[in-house]
DNA sequence: CTAGTTGCAAAGAGTTTGCATGGCG
DNA sequence: CGCCATGCAAACTCTTTGCAACTAG
């Protein structure tokens, strides 16, 4: 739980916000944050925070390297909602509500399986870059 | 592709398929093979080697450590399904053919998103563990 | 014998942590 | 002013790599 509001962590929320359907890593943030002169350490502890308080929703890297990636999850709706992360742009949305809840419900009956929306996501090609192959 | 029948290989690929519905890790592996006396670099380049070939999925790491899971994939059966993995027992299951099928055409169809069958993992808990929570 | 493999130790990459300094309230 | 947060560097964890020794074919 924030106690202080520091021009760190105010241009931190301020960007992820800005790019909540994007997938992003620390280092990534930090980078873009340069002019704001924000440390990769503040950048991870205050990642780790907002993750806590389920602002932020951590997923595993998809690309060649390993590092985690953050994606801001501001809203009810977003922490609800099954997520679809294109590997092509690194951007990410929501599926359709029905379609979630008609797949949450249909595994539960077939496989007997429970399915959990906020750690789950679907990986694959999004409509953009489909169509634009390069 | 592996040249030699090395007896660090032969007792690696016993114990993945006798393991397949589980996700482990590089670390997990080297110990459960303690006896044979397999070195931890051995396993991790094995098991690169082994996805290369595509006989093994790697899925990110599920909890709280960040170690990579490796978890084997031989036929093609399996390499066509989507996977539901338990985060509580950390196996593993094949989603129902035809509940995928739909799924990754509704998703097509609705979201204008084409599904990565092999990249996929949906998480959640299975049948089991929800029936003994303890 | 020859080339693929192994084991060890060192190097890398990503993330966390200790501690002194600095800034919010 | 007091306490939380930052920055830096060191520590950690997981994974990869260089190299000499070993071994399958």
């Amino acid at each position: 739980m924030s106690k202080y509001q520091t021009r760190q962590r105010k241009e931190l929320l301020a960007y992820l916000s800005a790019h909540a359907d994007e997938a992003l890593t620390a280092r990534h943030i930090a980078r873009e944050l340069g002019n704001s002169e924000i440390s990769l350490s503040a950048v991870y502890r205050n990642l780790n925070e907002l993750e806590k308080e389920g602002l932020l929703r951590r997923v595993a890297a998809q690309g060649a390297g390993r590092e985690a990636c953050y994606q801001y999850a501001a809203d009810e709706h977003c922490r609800e909602a099954l997520h679809l992360a294109c590997r092509k742009c690194g951007r990410s949305f929501h599926m359709d509500g029905e379609t979630a809840d008609a797949l949450i419900a249909r595994v539960a009956e077939r496989d007997g399986f429970q399915l959990d929306r906020t750690e789950t996501v679907l990986y694959g090609v999004c409509g953009n870059c489909r169509e634009v192959p390069r």
